[in-house]
DNA sequence: TAGGTGATCTTG
DNA sequence: AAGATCACCTAT
């Protein structure tokens, strides 16, 4: 019987070229991350679709290339983090062929494994959004930050296995946040969530 | 609801 | 070289 540490996203995974279909297929995935202090991991249940050139709301629309995006033009399964308003990592998943800028935003997970290391990088001992519910809070809580920024998802530091399968009527669907400025991509319905689930941002 | 915080990008 | 912007969080 495989070990869910064994059971391995595999690339051609992140390479499918529909960013949309993927942010829904990526609920109820469970992230992995290896760093020193140990082994932490939790289930995705909040995602948010960003397609490349044709989206204003993606850091990359109209082909916009600087150091920064950079990462965003890698193959499929490969870390993009950055940092906003000058103290929040945020981690999204590139997904698409190489040259393709579209990348998944996790925005919450529901803690599985290492519940007391996050709790203590988090500084708190809740066990709900305030723990891992908001696309920086996860970050806090999984260790991940800037540092990790092009890491590939199928090596041995952050990974992907599959969880369960979420039926799409468990599903709920919104507008994007934070992504005022991008004019009419704003109304867009990317934003994914398992419907009920206490983790979830808002 | 407002203010914090600093890298990144533009010249707003 | 300076200014605007920013895929958010926390505490009032």
């Amino acid at each position: 019987m495989k070990s869910i540490l064994n059971n391995k996203v595999p690339r051609e995974f992140y390479m499918q070229s529909d960013v949309v279909s993927l942010a829904r297929a990526l609920l109820g995935k469970i992230i992995h991350v290896r760093h020193n202090e140990g082994l932490v991991s939790g289930k995705i249940v909040e995602t948010e679709a960003y397609c490349g050139a044709t989206d204003r709301a993606c850091h990359a629309f109209s082909d916009k290339y600087t150091k920064r995006t950079s990462t965003l033009y890698m193959q499929g399964g490969t870390a993009y983090v950055y940092l906003v308003y000058g103290m929040h990592h945020l981690f999204n998943i590139v997904t698409n062929k190489s040259g393709k800028a579209d990348a998944v935003l996790i925005r919450a997970i529901e803690p599985m494994n290492g519940l007391g290391i996050m709790q203590k990088r988090r500084g708190v001992s809740s066990m709900n959004k305030m723990l891992s519910g908001g696309p920086a809070r996860l970050t806090q809580a999984l260790g991940i930050t800037v540092v990790d920024d092009k890491t590939d998802l199928l090596g041995d530091k952050i990974w992907l296995t599959h969880g369960e399968v979420v039926n799409d009527e468990l599903i709920e669907e919104s507008t994007r946040i934070g992504v005022e400025y991008a004019g009419p991509d704003a109304l867009l319905p990317w934003r994914f969530y398992i419907r009920g689930n206490k983790f979830v941002s808002k």
